[in-house]
DNA sequence: TTTATCTACGTAAACGTTTGCAGAGGTGAG
DNA sequence: CTCACCTCTGCAAACGTTTACGTAGATAAA
C-alpha cells in the first residue's frame, strides 16, 4: 500500500504534482473542475500533508513554543488553556517546555528553541535566572518572543503583564487596613522585574503610613514548598510581632498557612495573609484565603494573539504592543478584622 | 550572511555535506582529526540542525504529542509534569493539545495527528466521547499511543490506570464505616471503562453491607463547574437523607462542597464527603478533604517510559505493557465520624 | 605481484512539499 | 492575421538533511 502523498493522489488522477499541492490550497490557478476532483480523492483517500516537508520548504512550522517554570500551579496552567485556545483557532501547534524555575534548564531549553523548530515563544522565565545572556541569544535567533508575567526586561519586545506595582500597593494596604503594623514580604526572586514591582508597590504602602521598610521582614523563597515552609515557621518564630504576611506567590501563601498550621498561629486573629493567586478553591480554605488573583486565562490569551499577529504579518513585535492587565484583590476571611 | 547550515560549514572546511554530516553524528566514518575541525567550527558559528530537514528525511519527528481533557487540574498538570520530565531527557519534545472533554475537539485533534507530526501520542479520553471511531482511525495510521487514566478499551495498545475497582471500594466503603447509609456517587461520564471501575467498587462495598444500589443517586456531571454545582445542590434538597458524597473527579468533590455552603449543610456532620484529587490544599480546606489521590506524576512518567521505549524500538505497543498503579486514600476531616 | 579489506571521504538520490517559470490552448482587440 | 492576455496545467528546482553507494588510497594477506 503506497503512502498517500501528493505524488499519489497525482497519479490516481493523472494530474501534475504541482497542480495537486495547487488545488489544495484552493489556488486561483486551477479550475474548480479539478479542484473538486483532487479534494474528493484526498477525502476519501484520507490524505493528510507531510507537516516536515511542509515546513521544511516554506520556512513555517506553524507550531510555537511555551516556556513557563511549571504547570502545576493555577496561574500557568490557566493561561495554558489561554494559549492553546488561540493557538488552535489560528492553526497553531504548541510545544510546551517546563523550566521548573531552574536556570540551566532555560537555559538547555532556549538551545533547542534556536533550531527552526518553532515559528514564536511564549514565555515567563525562570525566577532562578541570573544573567539573560542565553534569552539574548534565542532573542538574535528568532525575534519572535512575548513575555507575559515573568518578564525580561533584557529584551526589545513585548511584555504581558498585570499591574503588579498597584497590586502589591493595594495588597499590602489592605493589611495595613485590617489592622497590620509587622508585615512580611514572600517572594520568589528579586531578580525579577515582575519581583521587584510588587516590592515597590510593598514599600509604597508602608512609607505612606510612616512605617518603616525593614529588610529582615523579606524573605526569598525556593522551589521546594517543604523548604519554604521551614524557612517562613523559622521568620515567624524569630520575629513573633509579625502580624500580616503578603506573599508574591501562590506556593509560597500555601507554606505560610501551613507554617502558622504548624506554630498553632491562628489566621485571621493573630496573623493574616493575603496572596497572589489563582486557586479556585481559594474560598474553601480554613480560613477561605484573600486572594490577589490575576487574569490568568486572559493574560495567555493576549500574549499568544500579540505573538500570533506578529507571525502572520512577519513583523517585528515592538515593546508598544505590550499589555497590562488588571488583577483583581478578593478579600476573605484570612485578612479579616481581628 | 548566509545561514548557518550543513552546506555552509561544508564550504568553510572544503568538506563535503556528507562528511560533515557524518562528523556531527559521531560516525565512525570519518576520522578524528576531522570531527574535531567540524565540530570546532559547529560550536564557533552556533550550528543548530533543522530539526524539519532531518525529520522529513528520518521520517521520525523526536516529538510526542500529549491529548487530554484540560491542564487546569491537578491530575493532568502532575502527570504532563512526570511526561515532560521523561521526554526531555530522551530528547523528545512535548505537543499539547485540550479536548476541554468535548468530543468534537477530540475528533479534530485526532485529525491533525495523522499527519505525522508526532512519533507518538500520549492520550486520556474525554469524558464527552461517545464512539471511538476517530481513536481508531488515528491508530491505524500511528499505533504508537499509549492511553493514561481515560483509557480507550476498544484499542490493542497499553494501558496505565491506577486500581480505580479497588479505590472505588475503598471509598465507599470509608464512607460506610463514616456510619453513611445513603451515598451518592457522582461521575462524568458513565461511558469511559475508568468511571465503570469505580462504580463497580462502590456496587460492590454497597452490596457488601448489603445496602441497595440507586441509580437516582449516581449523578453525572458535565463540563461546566457551575452548573454541576447546582445539579448536586438539587439532587441534595431532593433527597435530604444522602448523607455521603463519592465524587469521582476533582471538580465534582468541590462542586460538592461549594453546594453544602449553599445548602447550609455541615461536612462532616450532616454530610460526608470523600473525591479522587490531586489538589495540593486537600488538607488545608474547611474542612480537610478526604481524598483517594492517585499518583498522577508516576503515570505521566511510566506512561511516557512505555511510549518511548516503543518508539526507539520500532516495537508496536503491547496491551501486555499495560500498568496498573496504586491510589492512596487520606482519610482527612471531611469524612470524620460525627 | 595480485587480491581483498579497511579507512576516509565524495556523489547523488531521496524525503514531500511549494513555487517560479514556461507553455498550450483559448479569447478578444486592433 | 497578429499580438496581447488570460486560464489552466506541467516541469523542475529548492528547502536541509540523511544515507546507499562508489572510490581512491593505504594496508594486509596470499
Amino acid at each position: 500500500m503506497p503512502p498517500v502523498n501528493l505524488k499519489r493522489l497525482a497519479q490516481e488522477l493523472n494530474l501534475s504534482i504541482a497542480t495537486v499541492s495547487r488545488a489544495l490550497q484552493d489556488s486561483h490557478e486551477v479550475s474548480a473542475q479539478t479542484k473538486e476532483r483532487v479534494k474528493a480523492l484526498a477525502d476519501a483517500l484520507g490524505y493528510q500533508p507531510n507537516a516536515y516537508a511542509s515546513s521544511l520548504r516554506r520556512n513555517i512550522s506553524k507550531t510555537i513554543g511555551v516556556v513557563i517554570p511549571e504547570v502545576n500551579n493555577h496561574f500557568f496552567s490557566l493561561a495554558i488553556n489561554g494559549i492553546e485556545e488561540v493557538a488552535r483557532q489560528n492553526g497553531y501547534h504548541v510545544l510546551i517546555y517546563l523550566t521548573h524555575d531552574d536556570y540551566e534548564r532555560e537555559v538547555d531549553i532556549t538551545q533547542y528553541l534556536t533550531g527552526g523548530r518553532v515559528d514564536g515563544l511564549l514565555m515567563s522565565v525562570a525566577s532562578g535566572s541570573q544573567d539573560f545572556g542565553h534569552l539574548q541569544k534565542l532573542y538574535a535567533s528568532k525575534p519572535a518572543i512575548v513575555f507575559f508575567d515573568r518578564v525580561c526586561d533584557a529584551l526589545n519586545t513585548a511584555n504581558v503583564t498585570t499591574n503588579d506595582y498597584e497590586s502589591g500597593y493595594l495588597a499590602t494596604k489592605h493589611l495595613l487596613e485590617a489592622g497590620c503594623r509587622h508585615i512580611a514580604h514572600l517572594l520568589l526572586s528579586g531578580n525579577l522585574s515582575i519581583g521587584r514591582m510588587r516590592m515597590q508597590g510593598y514599600q509604597a504602602a508602608l512609607q505612606e503610613q510612616g512605617l518603616p521598610f525593614d529588610e529582615t521582614l523579606v524573605l526569598t523563597g525556593y522551589g521546594d514548598d517543604e523548604q519554604n515552609m521551614e524557612l517562613i515557621t523559622d521568620l515567624l518564630r524569630g520575629r513573633p510581632e509579625i502580624d500580616g504576611i503578603f506573599a508574591s506567590v501562590e506556593r509560597l501563601a500555601i507554606s505560610s498557612y501551613q507554617a502558622c498550621h504548624h506554630l498553632g498561629r491562628a489566621i485571621p486573629e493573630t496573623i493574616k495573609i493575603i496572596g497572589f493567586s489563582n486557586l479556585g478553591v481559594a474560598s474553601l480554605l480554613a480560613p477561605a484565603l484573600t486572594t490577589i488573583t490575576q487574569p490568568a486565562y486572559e493574560i495567555g490569551k493576549e500574549a499568544a494573539r500579540i505573538l500570533l499577529r506578529a507571525i502572520e504579518k512577519k513583523k517585528l513585535i515592538l515593546p508598544s504592543q505590550s499589555l497590562t492587565l488588571k488583577s483583581e484583590l478578593f478579600a476573605r476571611k484570612s485578612t479579616a478584622r481581628g
